[in-house]
DNA sequence: AAAGTTTACTTGTCTATACAAGACTATGCA
DNA sequence: TGCATAGTCTTGTATAGACAAGTAAACTTT
């Protein structure tokens, strides 16, 4: 396979500080500005495309693009036929990023180690089999590993894969890498539904971590799909006291 | 003020399922499903602007529109003078959506109801005055609500806000508004980092929550910034049996 | 007065063209 | 060989113009 590597990943617009903006950018900057300082209330109408055009001497084109951006980041909604409205933000969404566990150990300059628990394959149950779109009964495979940060229990990891979109999962060694990732390079592009939540660790979760019973812990559970293909199913325990999710509301 | 709602939002690209795609939108496919079913591996070049406009016989600026959203959305990664690479997905992001709980609530068709355990002015204590951007010493606002769903108690929130942000703050009738939907209105464009994590409840926050000192719950820490200048630092706390984040990735 | 029609304004999208700037390659010269 | 330069390919951005489609208000007709 033909293979390159791009030496730089680059932002999509170059706005840096001091710098002369991109026209467009000039229109976004105004706009943000002016509804950063509430001159235009949640709902209240902004100016038009044509105003725009004329205020900054700029195609429409242009205007549109700043508009459209401004869109897409929810700041703003447009509706044809009445004009761009200030949205409401009432709901604040951020981009939450989870990544490859592997990747976050060693980017803390720490040591991860993977300890597998259990690598089978297994009868889904009444219970799996619709979540993974599979028929009771069907094989499925089954992982339950264990993550470690230096030494210590970072995360409990049960997984459940569908056979069909990666057959030889189970030939991975997941002490080289991790579920997460060799998903990712079999499966490149997906969508997944997850869910967090503070609870008690099961009693083998509590061994496996070498946590006490009644310690809090913060549990995800995702759920993995490839165009309308489940791929797999995981409930990923931490203890409490080491784990937490982070992230940034931008809008 | 003059103030307009407009009727509905509707989605940037109104790509319904069996309509016809506009030609931005039929590219954009196009690509999407290749990358989908791996034809172009993480870090592979992909077709050019070129390419693409003799393939689909569309201008460039229809391709350039669809390419710059692949790259908004991450599944892109494009360089000046070299091309335009699939992107490593090791990381997934995603657009985590925290609501404003009274919404939440009503949206689950139950009943909201605040409780004002502490609303008053206080001096900034040597570890909260440099969060806030403010001098030890200086007057702070100091909230302390329970919010309850139905009658149960669901989120324990312990807020201190910037007076220079909101100074009527404290004149809220934090009953009938929820903080977080007052001070949207104040400074509507805002910015936050968040932290989400398990953890056992303070004695306080245990016994407003009606829950036993040991209950793991779910616990959000955020700090809010508009433009450089911190508004608010929240701490709400939840039982993990009765709240849970959710969310949705979707490249 | 009620119903249908026109008109003006809005956003959504596309085209064809143009120039700038970055990255690599081939060429020519010392 | 080594270095500078020109050429080619790439993406980034802008322009002017065009048509489609949705909304609302004004207008005309019944």
């Amino acid at each position: 396979m033909v293979f390159s590597t791009p030496p730089a990943a680059r932002s999509p617009a170059p706005v840096a500080l001091g710098q002369v903006l991109a026209p467009y950018a000039r229109v976004k900057e105004f706009l943000k500005q002016g509804l950063s300082v509430g001159h235009w209330a949640p709902g209240a109408l902004m100016p038009s495309d044509a105003e725009l055009v004329a205020q900054f001497g700029v195609s429409r084109m242009t205007v549109t693009r700043a508009l459209r951006e401004l869109q897409t980041e929810g700041l703003v909604t447009r509706v044809q036929g009445l004009g761009t409205y200030a949205a409401h933000l009432f709901r604040v969404s951020s981009s939450l990023t989870i990544r490859d566990l592997h990747e976050e150990i060693t980017a803390r300059g720490h040591r991860h180690e993977a300890r597998v628990h259990l690598a089978r394959q297994e009868k889904a149950s009444a219970t799996l089999a619709p979540k993974l779109g599979l028929a009771i009964g069907a094989p499925v495979f089954h992982t339950l590993i264990v993550h470690l940060e230096d030494g210590v229990p970072l995360q409990c990891e049960d997984r459940f894969v569908n056979p069909a979109c990666a057959p030889d999962y189970l030939k991975a060694d997941f002490t080289q890498i991790t579920p997460t990732h060799y998903l990712l390079q079999v499966a490149p592009l997906w969508e997944a539904q997850y869910a967090i939540e503070a609870g008690a660790p099961s009693r083998q979760e509590a061994k496996l971590l070498a946590i006490p019973a009644h310690e809090p812990c913060l549990i995800i559970t995702r759920r993995t799909v490839n165009r309308d293909i489940p791929i797999t199913l995981a409930r990923l325990v931490h203890p409490g006291s080491l784990y937490r999710v982070e992230g940034q509301f931008k809008p």
